[in-house]
DNA sequence: CATACTAAGTGTTGAAAATACACTTTTATT
DNA sequence: AATAAAAGTGTATTTTCAACACTTAGTATG
């Protein structure tokens, strides 16, 4: 009876960001020299690391974010662990490893979290050490590395029922917005659409959402109210 | 910087098991001879063990539920995985590990997944290979080993929100059941009562929920109708 | 065999929440 | 002054949720 003598764990971290141009995550392209040739193409993946040795997974999370995005203080949220014995084993991805992990045969388990931030005030423009690293639109997204599109999935998953049951909206707004962008934001996520007269009553019951003495400018249509999130009023229970 | 050469990956299981007596979980006590002689009485845990090198997580937390309770296919579901660093490093903690592992002072990873029982028909009687195996009311557990109160309560919520949004309460109930019994479930796991006729109302709407031809017997006050499962009709969506 | 005990079983009403739906307003542009 | 574009607003209907009390079928007892 073998025990895990030899295992490998890493987090690897679903980092949503939204704007007014849809919903889109971070994703790392495979250096040119490393990727799978067979291809013809590099892959893309999620951005992951090997945790370190007296690391949390929340921390080792965090310090992946920060290290692509040297963004700070971003709401993260773990999701699930991904530990089939064979999810580094797939011929595509074997060339990659090889030219980056000096045991490029080791089974790795993964910790997903996923991580929201809003790319309208500020768009994290991602440290590119690893390659490219680009915000990719979550529809578009092609096949990735390893099982990191069925990562993607259940960090979209969990990002949807999360927002249903939880306020987590304002991690993905600019601090000051309006209800059409709140509004569509909710659309985007939950890919469904809601009527316009409907959604500002239920908001309207949201304590935590407070109108400002504020509208918007420089629009050639009427200007709409601002709004902002009252962080007192945000229980996370 | 200091990678994972050294890790350790467990899964840990919670084990619910259901009856007209309440919900239940299953402890192991640790031996009188391992135990954290400090506290003057053995501590309790929730069973888990290292995973094996080629050993999936799901396989690996059936495995370990096989072999202490001999039952197969039972409902699992991961939940949450828990890698504080110091998570088995606590004193009342370190005793016991001592007299069971050969690397004691590893740091070790572990998932949590929680698996349901009905004890009504069955009640799995467990190999106590561990010493002694026992079903403790939930309500009842007192401080358990390393960080497992955590994790039981990791795993009672999850258990809580899976039976609101899945049709799971069949995997806790006997294969023909009264609408009483459903209802007691119902308000067991979920800690709050409901109203019979509302009750029953929601239940005629679960197309799963069929009526037998078949009434309680041996009982002194009218005999309930009994009641099963429609497994085409239930959709784990 | 009548009575008592016990849990099963059953409907209605009012309140609240969810849905469907269309026109007016404010600003910038030409 | 007219137009374009999205903001903003109310009501009626349907559906869901919540509260509430008596009758029924069987077993046990005298």
């Amino acid at each position: 009876m073998q025990l895990n003598e030899s295992l490998h764990l890493s987090v690897d971290c679903v980092l949503f960001g939204y704007d007014d141009d849809g919903l889109k995550v971070l994703l790392i392209n495979q250096k040119e020299d490393t990727y799978a040739h067979v291809q013809g193409r590099p892959m893309s993946q999620l951005p992951g690391d090997l945790i370190l040795i007296d690391e949390g997974l929340e921390a080792a999370a965090e310090r992946v974010l920060f290290e692509l995005t040297q963004v700070n203080g971003v709401y993260l949220k773990q999701f699930h662990a991904y530990g089939d014995p064979d999810r580094v084993k797939d011929h595509k991805d074997r060339t990659w490893l090889r030219s980056v992990r000096t045991l490029p045969d080791q089974r790795v388990i993964t910790v997903g979290y996923f991580g929201l931030v809003s790319l309208h005030d500020h768009s994290p423009q991602p440290a590119s050490f690893a390659g490219g690293v680009s915000w990719v639109d979550v529809n578009e997204v092609g096949p990735l590395a390893f099982d990191h599109n069925s990562i993607l999935n259940g960090a979209i998953e969990a990002l949807q029922t999360q927002l249903e049951t939880h306020h987590i909206s304002f991690e993905l707004l600019p601090k000051k917005f309006t209800l059409s962008q709140l509004q569509d934001l909710y659309e985007t996520v939950l890919d469904k659409k809601f009527d316009k007269r409907n959604f500002r009553k239920n908001v309207k019951k949201m304590s935590h959402v407070v109108p400002l003495d504020e509208k918007q400018q420089g629009v050639m249509h009427k200007p709409a109210q601002l709004f902002s999130f009252n962080p007192d009023q945000i229980e996370n229970a």
